[in-house]
DNA sequence: TCCGTTAATGCTACAATGTTGCAACAGAAG
DNA sequence: CTTCTGTTGCAACATTGTAGCATTAACGGA
């Protein structure tokens, strides 16, 4: 597949050591991590666990849909992917960027995929009622993209 | 029995016959239809198919899951329901009181839960790349309610 | 009030997505 | 090389949502 070299896009800016990464964590480096992250890596949108599994087979790493899902769990419970809401009921998986990077999501509901709005911060710190305690916020544009756009206006015209 | 045709007024202060309600949008007035905008009507936070299930059963109505579901789609098709993706699997719905009603939602991880933020604006319109074209937005802010956010101070003292 | 039309319903079966329990394997340290 | 234990793979299950189709009942008209 592609090869995670595109010099304009902030995702591919920092692309470190998937092995340093997993080690860091104090977890085991194994096949299946290793390919998991690279393969988000190379990604610039947020994937979806079916996505993931048919890069993986495409790279020739073996693999069983549960240990993907423990895999996906595992990395963003320490914080090296993020988990997206997409709208579909599936969850979708990006590398996390640090706190800093946190960012809006579009959702086309023509092509269903989600791409990353790198320019719309995920929120503006809205005032909560008392007691309640912000984690994380989850801003998520529905919509057409630009190529099911484009397609749109072809259909009526 | 006519409601006001076209409600611009807050929360609670719209609550219209469901029965008018679904006929104004050309569909039959059934048990179960009106049941389920009086439960939507009722309940003050977006409400899950099995809650909405469950308050069916306990105000007496049968039904069948399919049934519910094929009627939750038909309220959300005709703009009297809105659909929630609450960040858990299951879809959320509630009552729908206008475009210019939209809010954020939060969600709890501890219960669960979600309310609505009816102060919170969905977005503030963010600019997307060309030839996107934004249908609606969804925030759902993530962290701890009020009940639980106590109850945590209380696990750790 | 009764009748016919057809939108809604209820059932069964199925699809998609995610989880649990447990035996077997393999990464990392000694 | 061996050991210890974190990971994996498998099978079975749980949850959430859909499809197809025969039956029921809402509602307008006779």
């Amino acid at each position: 597949m592609s090869a995670p070299s595109h010099p304009h896009s902030s995702h591919s800016a920092d692309v470190q050591d998937p092995r340093s990464l997993i080690a860091a964590c104090g977890g085991r480096v194994t096949r299946t991590r290793v390919a998991v992250v690279e393969t988000l890596q190379a990604g610039r949108q947020p994937l979806s666990h079916d996505e993931i599994g048919a890069a993986l087979a495409a790279a020739g790493v073996a693999h069983d849909r549960v240990t993907l899902y423990r895999t996906l769990d595992w990395l963003v419970e320490q914080g090296i992917a993020r988990r997206i809401a997409s709208g579909e009921r599936a969850w979708r998986f990006e590398i996390a960027h640090g706190e800093a990077h946190r960012h809006a999501h579009f959702h086309c509901e023509r092509c269903g995929q989600v791409v990353c709005l790198d320019d719309v911060p995920a929120s503006a710190t809205p005032s909560l009622p008392a007691g309640f305690e912000l984690d994380r916020a989850e801003l998520v544009l529905h919509g057409a993209c630009a190529e099911c756009g484009r397609q749109r206006v072809q259909d009526s015209a």
